[in-house]
Order: C-alpha cells, then structure tokens, then sequence
DNA sequence: GACTTTTGAGACATTGTGTATCATTTCTCG
DNA sequence: CGAGAAATGATACACAATGTCTCAAAAGTC
C-alpha cells in the first residue's frame, strides 16, 4: 500500500521540463502554428503518446509556459509600481534575462487570450492608481491602454532587433515618448 | 473555335465573392484559426472541391482579402501624407466604413506576414519624409515604428470597443497622444 | 442554340490528432 | 538495497481535415 500520489517524480519533472523547451525553440524556429505534437516530442526526446499523458493537446502546452511567463512578469512589477521610469527599465532588464520565452508570448498573440487579460488588468491597475483629468480630450481607458501596449510593442521591436540599446536606455525612451506624455495629457498632477 | 479564355466569367466572380464573405464572416464569428476549408465552402454556398479550383489553401483566402484591404489602405494615405493630422481622421473614417476585414486584418497578425511589411514600409516612408534629431536620445528608428504600431493599436481598441468616439476625435487623440510627442521628441522641426 | 467552362458530388490517399494497450524502464519509499 | 508503484516507449487504432481526381450536370459565353 502507498501514499497519496507525489508531486516530485524526477521522470516526471524532466519530460514537462523537456516538452516546454521543446516548445519554446521549436516555436523560435518555425513558428507555433507549423509545429506538431510529433514535432514537439521528437524534439523533447519523449514518445509521441507520453505528450498526452502531461497536456491535452499543443494549447495546453503553450498556456503552461505563457502561464509562468507572465506569472514572473506579474511578480517583478507588482512591487515597484509606483515608480513608473524604475519599473520600466526593469521590465525590459527582465525581458533580456528571458528573452526566448517572451518572444514565445509575443509571437503566439492570436492563439491565447492571456495576453489581452493582462492589457485589461493593467489598464484596470493604472486607472486605479491615476486620476484622470476631466477636461482632457483623451479619455483615460484610451490613455492607459496605449501605454500598456504600447511598451509592449517597444518590447517587441527591440527583441526583434536583438537588442541594439540596454536596458536603461529604453526606459528612459518609454518614459519620454509614452509614459510622460500620456500621464501629462490625461491625467492630473499627482 | 473560341477567343481566348476571358476573365469575367460571372460563376467565377460569384464564387470568388461568396468565399471572401464568408473567410470574413466566419473569421469574426469564430476565430479564423477554427475554421475549416469545409466551413467556409458551405458557408459560401458551394462545393468543398471548387474551393481549391479558385484557392490552394484557406491562407490563400485570406491573403486575397487581407491584399485587397491593405491595398485600399495604401491608396488612401497616398496623396494626403504630408498632412498628419487630415491623413489619420481619414484613416479611422476608412476603417469604419470597413470595419469587418480591417478586424480580420488584425485579428490574423500571426498568419499574415503582410502587416509587419506594411510596417516596415511605413516606417520607411516616415523616415525619408522626417529629418531625424541627431541629439536626441530617441532613434528614429524606434519613433517611426512607435508612430505606426501605436496608431494601429489604436484602431484595433477603438473597433473592439465598437468605435464609441467619432473618427475626428480619434484623429486628434492621435495627433496629440502619439504623432505630436514623437515628432518633437525624435525629429527637427520641419 | 451550339460550344466551352465551371460546378457539385463522391471516392481517394495522406497527414495529424487523441486514445488505448502492454511490456519495459525508472523512480520512490520502507 | 529491494519490492512495489508509476511513468515511459512503441504500436495500433478511430477519427477529422486536407488536397487531388473524375465525371455528369448546370450555367455561362459568343
């Protein structure tokens, strides 16, 4: 007789590990939607049959990587955001650190709605934190979703240039060409 | 004995049109990545084999709709680009009175290489047209980019929100939210 | 109205998905 | 270390979708 199932069988832990850096250089190299599940596991070192023991489908494989993704992007910023020109410069040292899963997260837009669940909390977040200015020709929903995505492009412009400028420097380009100008024109002094 | 083969066949014409409605229908009502050649053939109205007499494949479909709106995209910004502020309302009017293929244009980035070509063109064209500010901490590179991604971002929030702001309005929230900070921040005055 | 071309319908080979089975390997835990 | 449990690999299978082909019928052109 046995104990309750354990959580920590190496096998276990190195065929999930093995099927998410399957993913991530085979979705690097030819783009997610060419990839097959036979692809995914040839390239993992695992039987074809043994991917479905771990996730249901190729979906399900992709959502457990962006998970982790975001879940550390959501942790990074959760405790400097008051100090937006901080923030920013670490999210992009972030973005270095862990480029190839974040080009995963940029290039697989259209398959999972986890990106545009966080543009609408970060939106809600930043319209919580500012007070809009009522006389603005800008709405603030209007304001605050195009400094979210609109970093978000920048991430993916650099990344997609491998990188030319450091990290700081694109802070400072973030701050000065999205952050301040939105925050100046419709929101109030804080 | 006959002429050579002549190009406005209506039953070609009707079919041709009866599958660009329906890739753009079904695209909106279910994810273009859902769908089948067999759902757009019923859909249509016609049999699944005349499908592939008139496209090999479902993304030679789309590329057929996706060149038709980017081309009237193209002609429409032709001949008023020195004018920024008329050149961006006229863009939010176009895109309203063709609101269904510009949401399946954005909701296919991932398909299409056409957009980030359009991209690159634009960009390009900005950069011929604007005289870059050698002190500035800001690339051009990177300000062009942000112009043309930002407003497109723009659009794709102002149609998922059911346009609530006329195309006017939008224009000026452009101008004023984007296109100016850019220009003063990247570039010479002209 | 004769002739040409497109169409619809069905059969077919091929590829990818997801499930099931069973012998073998690998791990955990006492 | 060794026994029992669990995961794995290999294979076979049913199913769905793709893209090709053929032929009789329908709809176009001139």
């Amino acid at each position: 007789m046995s104990a309750i199932p354990i959580l920590t069988d190496k096998r276990i832990n190195n065929t999930r590990r093995a099927l998410t850096n399957a993913l991530i250089a085979l979705t690097l190299e030819k783009g997610y939607d060419a990839l097959t599940v036979r692809d995914i596991s040839e390239r993992a070192g695992i039987g074809y049959a043994t991917f479905f023991r771990h996730f249901s489908d190729k979906d399900s494989l992709l959502t457990e990587v962006l998970e982790g993704t975001l879940g550390e992007f959501l942790e990074l910023i959760q405790p400097v955001l008051n100090d937006p020109e901080r923030t920013v410069t670490l999210v992009f040292e972030h973005v270095k650190q862990n480029s190839d899963p974040v080009r995963v997260l940029l290039r697989t837009r259209n398959v999972s709605p986890l990106l545009p669940r966080i543009f609408a909390f970060s939106s809600q977040a930043m319209l919580e934190t500012l007070k809009p200015n009522p006389k603005s020709l800008i709405p603030p929903e209007i304001a605050a979703h195009h400094m979210i995505v609109s970093i978000l492009e920048l991430i993916e412009w650099w990344l997609e240039h491998e990188m030319p400028y450091p990290p700081e420097h694109m802070g400072k380009i973030v701050n000065a060409l999205i952050m301040q100008p939105a925050r100046k024109l419709a929101f109030l002094e804080r």
